[in-house]
This record gives structure tokens, C-alpha cells and sequence, in this order.
DNA sequence: TTTGGTGCAAATTCTTTGCATCTCT
DNA sequence: AGAGATGCAAAGAATTTGCACCAAA
């Protein structure tokens, strides 16, 4: 399945990339719609399911909700509120992580701290196990 | 808003602390079911968030989607399984993250891990500021 | 041309809520 | 008794999908 490039899909990934808000479908949509006025929700919903499983974007979940899209696919990590759900990222690499762990009960970048989850992304051994036998199935999300 | 210790509500509790699994509101709901069967899917929701708003239990959400819960109110992590949405806990504390960190391109725990996030929850200052202003505002989720 | 992509609207899935009734304290 | 909590069902949000038409290769 070579992916095309269409125009839709070509704006879609330029803003996402431009972007450094982490938008959601909505939002992105909201924007694109200011270059291509009749672009729907659904094709960014597709697209941004495409462009992440094909490793051109990244896909987040936080605490507060909605799924959101991040154009930079390096490692990185993030800083998110609680209150009005807004992402920013960390800037922090390896090196720095053990010492933003440390003042993560202070300040960090003007944000006030009151937690840390660090997350780990994989497949579990028992789904490891099924992949090995071909068996596929459908989950419930 | 002295919360009130109803069967439900202890109940739910209960099973929560009990289980391991991090499960999702439906999951438990199936759950808890099996000692009240008439209990509703919106009463599990309604105490899942008030236990969780006051402290005494967490509740997480990671990239697969669904929102999960966990009655284990201490700062631990997890391994998310990309494929199936399983959680189970790391087994690291503090000391330990470094050393799982430079682990993660490999084996932990039997997954296969992919990826790494940390993520810091928190109050951006642009909320900080409206806090302290007073100035209530809903927000699209 | 042909095959994947798009717009649209309807369908799903997950979560929240209004309301009449119940039940802890 | 009275403030909260519950069950039920309907409403809301977020996301996915079927289908007829369109467009990139």
C-alpha cells in the first residue's frame, strides 16, 4: 500500500510538523481547513492513523483525554496539563531526565509539579507469544 | 461533600485495590457485577472519578486509548502493551529508573519494548494564572 | 485506468448526565 | 429528614466506517 500524496495528506503532516502545540484531530482539522476549506474530520482522522502507524508522526495519550499528534518523531518527552490539557515538550534529554526527575517536585518550565509517570511502550510476552503463531484478533479498545 | 459509604462504592473499591489488571470502567463494571448485579455501568464511572479525584485511587490513560484505573495510590509506572492495552506495573522505584532506562531497548519484564515516555503532569502557568485570578473556564476535551 | 483517497453522514464506542427513587448518616 | 448516591436511559464526545465519487500514479 504506497501511500499517496495527496493534497489533504501533504497539508495535513506540513502543519503537524510546523505545529509545536501537539494539536488534536479537531484542532487539526480546524487548521487545515483554513488552507483547504472542505477537508473533513474524517479524512484527518484517517490520515493522522496513517502518517503515525507509518512512523511520520507520533501518536499521544495523556491523562486528560483526547488522543494527540506530535510532527517531531524523535524521543522526547512531555509536559502536560491537567488543567486545560495543553502539551509541551520536555527539554530534556537522556542525560537531564535523572535531574528533571529530581526537581519534579518544584518548578519545571513554569509549571507547578505534582506528578511523574514514566511509561514504557511495547508489546507483553503473551501477545509476543500469539504474533509468533499468526494468530491475529480484534481488541476492544 | 462527606463521602458516603455506600455498597457500591465500597465494593468498587474493593475490587479495584484487589486486581492487578489496571482495568477500564467497563472492565471492572463486568466486575463488580458478579456480587451486585444490578449495579450500573454510570455508578462505576461516577465513583471511579470521585475516588480518583480524592486521592484513593489513580487513573491513567495511555496511547492505546481507553482511560484505566489502579488502586495503588503510591508513584509507580507501568508497561503498556501497544497491541492487546494490557498495563501491568514496572517493578522499578526510584533508584532503579536509571538502569530501566538504559534497559528499554531491550527486554524488561518479558515485553518487547518499544518505547519510552516520561511524562510529568502539572499546572502550566497560563492556569496557574487564571487559578489565581479566580476565573473559571470549561474545557473541550 | 485503476486503486487508494476523499467528503459526507451514519454508526460506534466511551463517558457523562438528568431525573425519579433510594439509602446512608 | 435530608444530603448524597443509585439505576436507568438518554445525551454528549471522540473516533471510526460505508459508500459513491474523485484523483494520483
Amino acid at each position: 500500500m504506497p501511500l499517496r500524496m495527496t493534497r489533504q495528506r501533504m497539508l495535513i503532516l506540513e502543519e503537524l510538523m510546523r505545529l509545536k502545540t501537539h494539536p488534536t484531530a479537531y484542532e487539526l482539522h480546524a487548521i487545515v481547513k483554513r488552507t483547504l476549506p472542505q477537508i473533513s474530520l474524517g479524512t484527518v482522522y484517517r490520515n493522522l492513523e496513517q502518517l503515525s502507524a507509518s512512523g511520520r508522526c507520533q501518536r499521544l495519550a495523556f491523562g486528560s483525554g483526547n488522543r494527540r499528534y506530535d510532527g517531531n518523531t524523535e524521543a522526547h518527552h512531555h509536559l502536560c496539563c491537567l488543567e486545560c490539557g495543553r502539551v509541551d515538550d520536555l527539554p530534556a534529554d537522556g542525560h537531564e531526565i535523572e535531574h528533571v526527575l529530581k526537581a519534579a517536585l518544584g518548578e519545571v518550565c513554569g509549571y507547578r509539579i505534582t506528578g511523574v509517570s514514566i511509561e514504557l511502550y511495547g508489546i507483553c510476552p503473551a501477545c509476543k507469544k500469539r504474533e509468533t503463531t499468526k494468530n491475529k484478533k480484534t481488541i476492544r479498545r
